[in-house]
RNA sequence: GGCGGCAUAGCCAAGUGGCUAAGGCAGCGGUCUGCAAAACCGUUAUUCACCGGUUCGAAUCCGGUUGCCGCCUCCA
């Protein structure tokens, strides 16, 4: 173990380090508004927070852009063979959540339980893993009441008439991630000052105080100031330091709330560590319904139960939200969940030819074109994840291999090795099937009846039964090798 | 008012100084088929919002114009 004196930037930076501790991979860090090469704290591990959902209604399909976003960039890091622990969590005792459960007539708790099983279920859609790290902010309060006795300890937060709030005036780099100019910020356009007796009006809370009706139902937390409720920069920057670390390597967010969420957040960690919190701050841009923000207030949203009942898969909605590039507003469209929809079938049918290519004697091409579209996926994405060039690179492979499954050059080995690097590509962008699809025994009888017609050229009775297997999902297709099928 | 971002084909979307401007969807043409459909193959931007400048060379850099979007401290 060895101690540099600066913390070791310079040394890293040498050649020595460089192979060691920076990867290939470039992020665009909203800390320092460039595209930098990301280096991980600890070899080991990569530590990742992403701020979660609110659950106080079953979330619509924009929150799950920047929740796509943290998805795709543990499952690239994997790809890069590196191990993450990704921390998300669970915004469940935000005040609509205390106004939604009153409305429904329920407690707060199993108020949010509702949609925080919806939530889960719309991961599993969208092939999103969520077994482990998902803390609810419900179950860390004490977490955030010791944060914030650190905070008044050090002088970085005041009691106010039983509410806690945060002096930004402590800290001379406050604004340094939104680059916000607070002596030229517009006020009062969303807090009523009046219900507030902040030091300073660009302040913000850490802890209210419970109002009467909040005190009767006991939704509050005794504290040394009063009995009280967490903020929501709080639980995000509570939940960030007690699950990973006091400086810890990717914080992921959304553009809208880079300010003032994201600099909240990251202003309690260095007011609390003394440590900058995170290395990168990543945001996702917003989706747009008609040329405005997909919101709640705007009445402009759709769920992913809105958009199955439309007929679309999670599959083409992960495809959505994540084909194009993460930093560009992204037009919500059902034209273009169609266009995910084709694209996917263009790729499953890929796999599905695959799986029943007649082997071959092999060709010596094949090396080559994995090692390409290896490389210009992992080039591509590398590039603050691409994603748009890294599937370009996918379809030059699949464009190139489709001649050679047409005539029949692959050989089992070659066949199996071309599925095998769709596998691991599919590990990151998560939306092809790899299962030979199947028939039932109906369907098969009438496929063989239908051949039967066929061969004594009864044309009238062989289409009724292609019209049969189609209302049954089958496609049948007859090529020079007889007839195939896919399903629908 | 402040800060940040965007404008590339019918649609979506890469590319940020130099080979013929990736890729996807849709369209069109072809192969196949009893006919279809699917699949596969081929094809689709002398031009990158507009004006000017720098340069041997600009979608890419600089200045300006227009249009659009997000944020500005407890909605999250």
């Amino acid at each position: 173990m060895v101690i540099f004196p600066d913390g070791g930037e310079r040394y890293l930076s040498t050649e020595l380090y460089a192979g060691k501790k920076e990867t290939t991979v470039r992020l665009y860090n909203t800390l320092t508004n460039t595209k930098e090469f990301f280096k991980p704290i600890h070899s080991e591990k990569i530590l990742i927070h992403s701020c979660g959902p609110t659950v106080h209604e079953v979330p619509h399909i924009g929150t799950y852009r920047r929740v796509i976003l943290s998805d795709m960039v543990v499952k690239y890091l994997n790809f890069k063979g590196y191990e993450v622990k990704h921390v998300t969590n669970i915004i469940d005792m935000a005040d609509r959540s205390i106004k939604g459960a009153e409305l429904a007539g329920m407690d707060v708790k199993e108020f949010s339980e509702r949609y925080t099983k919806v939530f889960y279920e719309d991961l599993d859609k969208l092939t999103i893993r969520h077994e482990g790290n998902y803390p609810k902010a419900s179950e860390n309060v004490d977490e955030m009441i010791r944060l914030v006795e650190k905070l008044v300890d050090r002088g970085y937060a005041y009691e106010k008439l039983k509410s806690v709030y945060f002096d930004i005036s402590r800290l001379d780099d406050y604004g340094v991630l939104s680059n916000i100019d607070l002596t030229k910020v517009q006020h009062s356009h969303t807090v009523d000052q009046d219900d507030y007796e902040k030091d300073n009006p660009v302040d913000f809370t850490l802890l209210k105080r419970s109002n009467l009706a909040e005190l009767k139902k006991g939704i509050y937390y005794k504290t040394r100031w009063g009995n009280v409720r967490p903020s929501w920069h709080l639980e995000c920057a509570a939940i960030s330091l007690a699950y990973l670390a006091d400086t810890f390597d990717i914080y992921i967010s959304g553009s809208d709330i880079v300010f003032p969420h994201c600099e909240n957040v990251m202003a309690i960690g260095k007011a609390a560590t003394g440590e900058k919190m995170a290395n990168f701050w990543l945001n996702a841009e917003l989706v747009m319904r008609e040329g405005k923000k997909m919101s709640r207030s705007l009445e402009n949203t759709f769920t992913m139960e809105d958009l199955e009942k439309r007929g679309y898969t999670g599959k083409e909605i992960r495809y959505f939200l994540l084909s194009s590039h993460y930093r560009k507003p992204l037009n919500f469209s059902f034209a273009a969940l169609d266009t995910a929809g084709n694209t996917i079938r263009r790729l499953n049918n890929f796999i599905q030819r695959l799986i029943h290519a007649s082997p071959g004697e092999g060709c010596d091409d094949v090396d080559q074109l994995i090692y390409d579209v290896k490389n210009g996926f992992s080039a591509a994405m590398d590039d603050d994840l691409n994603v748009s060039g890294a599937l370009a690179a996918v379809f030059e492979f699949v464009k190139a291999v489709n001649p050679l499954v047409t005539e029949k050059r692959l050989s089992e080995d070659e066949r199996d090795r071309i599925i095998g690097v769709m596998r691991k590509i599919n590990a990151v962008i998560g939306v092809i099937d790899f299962e030979e699809e199947k028939l039932d025994e109906g369907a098969r009888n009438l496929l063989s009846q239908r051949e039967e017609a066929r061969r004594s050229g009864r044309w009238e009775e062989s289409d009724l039964l292609r019209e049969r297997l189609f209302d049954m999902g089958v496609l049948v297709h007859d090529t020079p090798d007889g007839t195939t099928w896919t399903l629908k």
